[in-house]
DNA sequence: TTTTCCAATAATAATGATTACGATTTACTA
DNA sequence: TAGTAAATCGTAATCATTATTATTGGAAAA
């Protein structure tokens, strides 16, 4: 997702334009790893020395919630990219060295075929770690 | 996993016998849910009040480095069971609900095939999330 | 342009999970 | 049964995250 399309749902949904938010925005465009919120911080705080934690999260959960940024859980902390351009459902490679992603075409609930009767299936998660052949 | 095989594992890499280890793994024992570190002080407790948490994290820590106890990370915070007895590779539904497992005999792994060319795969996770039938 | 409104942010403080550590106790060994 | 290393206690620190309240700033109306 590019930061067009973001200000777009943003826009749409009454949030207002700020450069704080647009700055937060910019660094996921320009960043294709999984991020932490902290990360976002430290990045911010060269140009807002005064940037907040609060600031950084609730933006974050706006973003999520809007399906401009995903989250994942990684070793105990959330991590944060842009939502993925691709129109198909589907599950990523999460290299732990340099946290950039490949996507996985294929997801295991395509699979599953009758194992799970009478249940309710609200959410999956398909996740593979490695290393990506450039930090081999 | 039972008790005599857990300790069997915990005396081959030199663990001591002691109360409070065995009655963490009774717990675990009688319980087929995801538990975290609190569920355990919280049981433990009614018995040593002075229980404290670094007993807790600490033989948590032992038995999943051993095998004896799988984990895995439910909405931020880390939940334990039992290691399954079953001697082949598969995974789980989670009950949200109860925290009951289910097994999925399938794993997403063996349909990968040459999906990551050149990646170097150390771990994967699948883990499917919902309601149980006594739970719907 | 100025005013006004309300969302957004700052500046903490609080919370909840986890880890750390010196002091003390306990389980095993000889 | 005494010695020793491991295990535990009691407590504090740390780390990520959330909550609170006062203030600021964007955008639309006057």
């Amino acid at each position: 997702m590019n930061l067009q399309k973001a200000w777009g749902i943003l826009k749409e949904n009454g949030f207002k334009e700020t450069t704080k938010r647009n700055q937060i925005l910019e660094i996921f465009e320009g960043d294709e790893r999984y991020l932490t919120a902290r990360d976002i911080l430290d990045v911010m705080q060269k140009d807002y020395p005064s940037m907040s934690y609060d600031t950084v999260y609730r933006n974050l959960a706006t973003f999520v919630s809007l399906d401009i940024l995903e989250a994942t859980e990684l070793s105990g902390e959330k991590h944060f990219r842009m939502h993925c351009e691709s129109d198909h459902h589907h599950h990523h490679f999460i290299c732990m060295d340099c946290g950039k992603i490949k996507e996985i075409p294929l997801c295991p609930m395509d699979m599953l075929g009758a194992a799970l009767p009478a249940y309710e299936i609200d959410n999956h998660k398909f996740e593979i770690y490695g290393k990506c052949p450039d930090c081999k």
